[in-house]
DNA sequence: TCCATTTTTGGCAGCGCTGCCAAATTTGGT
DNA sequence: ACCAAATTTGGCAGCGCTGCCAAAAATGGA
């Protein structure tokens, strides 16, 4: 846990006034370019701290500083995986547009945990970050009971089918599933099978199941099989998922993947069985993963503003918007594969 | 750039304090388990912090305790890009490993850009990380500059082709590059082609197709033909490459890509236009993607160890190693594409 | 019971910075 | 040249916490 150390002790800002020959607060106006000071006394502040190296101690600062003056800050960004590359694009959008106001991010992954994410909310809260951006609706009582003293923004993303604590930014996973299900209907499908990962973890993937399943019901159709597997998602689950509810169930002319992975794997499989697809069964996915869009056939799927959802999310955090929902939708990718 | 902020102050260490009866520095030691204090003092101040959702401000704390001692940091990582799972996964790796040691990481994404993470290295430092995580072991003078001066553990990741600041922990992509050839050239290949991403950004790639290259002429062999698409890494670019490539120099027998992205969408375009693989023309790629394991013929490329260079890297910033290489390797996916 | 140890406790300086305020300096109108 | 107003400047308290130290309380041996 120790770690190396340097000997000497950093530069400060008193180091910096002492060599610029001015007070320690002209060195902090200057430095920041807020309040006033002489042309003269700012180049020799500039001089003297670039002559010295000095970076400026943010701990300090935001310590000091009090709190919606400080120019800079951080934010805590809680994620359930980065296996997936879904949420990295999330945090993609939100770093790229936090980058351009200055707000750092701090990280946390859950796996998918909501104990864990209560841990890593407590941790982070102890940085008073400016504000904090969860994934997904649900949180443990004490998790909530936290956010809601901190008197933070609290953003929480890409969920919208559900109650939010403050600010929430996403498309309605229920409404994915739903159109989803339109979709296959439409096309003439009728023995719809679903493949999916662990549904207790992932809330998400299970609302859009759930929404899925409720448009079968409301055309009178019922699901016509499934195959759950334990494991996370990715493309050899789906690829197993796939060949497992086909050996079942071989008479199913479609099949709905819990995520792009999963139907991807699935793709394979019938590439390496020499089914047709979808001929033989028709695929359909979701997130429009980019790789999809190179295919041969491009994958059927619906597209989630992924980049759009974080970039949202960052801006939410500083236009002083009203606590509320922003539907960001999805689109249907067509595809050639459903 | 305002934050909504609630009317009321934070709960503080004096507040626990004066509730609990007891003197500040008692509650400190008691919510760090650290000193002596007796059974009853514990009682009392953990009762106190839990009835007043007390939360450590890490700042405060961050600034006063002598940098060492402290239980908790930050540590920054710098990674050049989201979009490609690779930096994904060293994050995943890195911030596995640290949240057991209470780490919280500070990410900043330099998109490729040296100038960039100079300005990225700068902020991370202002909030005065334990340790520094840096992709690469390319940076601006200043930032080598900042990064000596700064006196923490600096791990450099992924590239070990050069001298490191401090630690580095990865492989040599330069040897990566080189097995790739030397293995299409064993298996009979002769007429090799090169398909890349813009290599001018990604240095990594580009070591890897300078130790391509240098294995080919090794052989007595020169490149059979090269198409750098000017855009990111992603299987669309390496669809469209591997058609530009191939329309070009039709004879082509084996094509290596930068990355497996390029790799997967140049598959896709052998399928799209019936092209048996490796009879037409062989792949190889390079990362080992998840993704790859499950088509219908995986793909051949080399399994690079990037969760563990994560938990490496981590590891590294606690156990007091004395700065040096950790070369972790890679490994050859025969896979059924060369 | 008393005194020497050991354990527990609270006070307070200080980490580096910013906001506030009063003092010093500059400006500009006469 | 003089004075009022505007601008620039430096000192210092304090953000919340921790380390240090001395004081207080508990312990134990004779």
């Amino acid at each position: 846990m120790t770690l190396h150390q340097m000997p000497g002790r950093l530069v400060t800002i008193a180091d910096v006034a002492r060599e610029a020959k001015v007070g320690e607060s002209t060195v902090s106006r200057v430095l920041r370019g807020r309040g006033s000071y002489s042309k003269r006394a700012g180049e020799r502040v500039l001089e003297a701290a670039a002559r010295l190296g000095y970076v400026p101690n943010r701990l300090a600062g935001a310590l000091a500083g009090n709190a919606d003056s400080a120019g800079a800050q951080l934010v805590g960004v809680v994620i359930p995986s980065l296996a997936n590359i879904v949420f990295p694009d999330l945090l993609r959008g939100l770093t790229g547009e936090l980058d351009a106001t200055g707000f750092q991010s701090v990280i946390g992954v859950s796996d998918y945990d909501p104990a864990r994410e209560e841990t890593l909310v407590a941790g982070l809260l102890s940085w008073r970050p400016a504000a904090l951006v969860l994934t997904g609706l649900e949180h443990t009582d004490l998790t909530v009971t936290r956010l809601r003293a901190a008197g933070i923004r609290i953003v929480e993303m890409i969920d919208t089918d559900g109650p939010g604590l403050d600010i929430v930014v996403g498309f309605s996973n229920r409404a994915v599933g739903h159109a989803s299900a339109r979709h296959l209907i439409e096309r003439g499908y009728r023995r719809i099978g679903y493949v999916g990962h662990d549904l207790s973890r992932d809330l998400r993937a299970a609302k859009r199941f759930a929404g899925f399943e409720a448009a079968l019901s409301e055309a009178g159709l019922g699901l016509h099989d499934r195959e759950l597997v334990a494991d996370r998602s990715s493309a050899a689950a789906g690829r197993a998922g796939l060949e497992a509810l086909m050996a079942r169930a071989p008479d199913t002319d479609a099949v709905y993947f819990s995520n792009d992975d999963m139907a991807l794997g699935g793709y394979f499989g019938c590439l390496g069985r020499g089914w047709a697809v979808p001929g033989r069964v028709a695929l359909f996915g979701c997130h429009a993963l980019d790789i999809t869009a190179a295919m041969p056939q491009p994958l059927s799927t619906m597209r989630t503003p992924r980049l759009e959802i974080g970039r949202a999310a960052a801006r939410s955090l500083t236009d002083g918007a009203p606590a509320g929902t922003i539907d960001l939708g999805f689109e249907l990718c067509q595809g050639a594969t459903a």
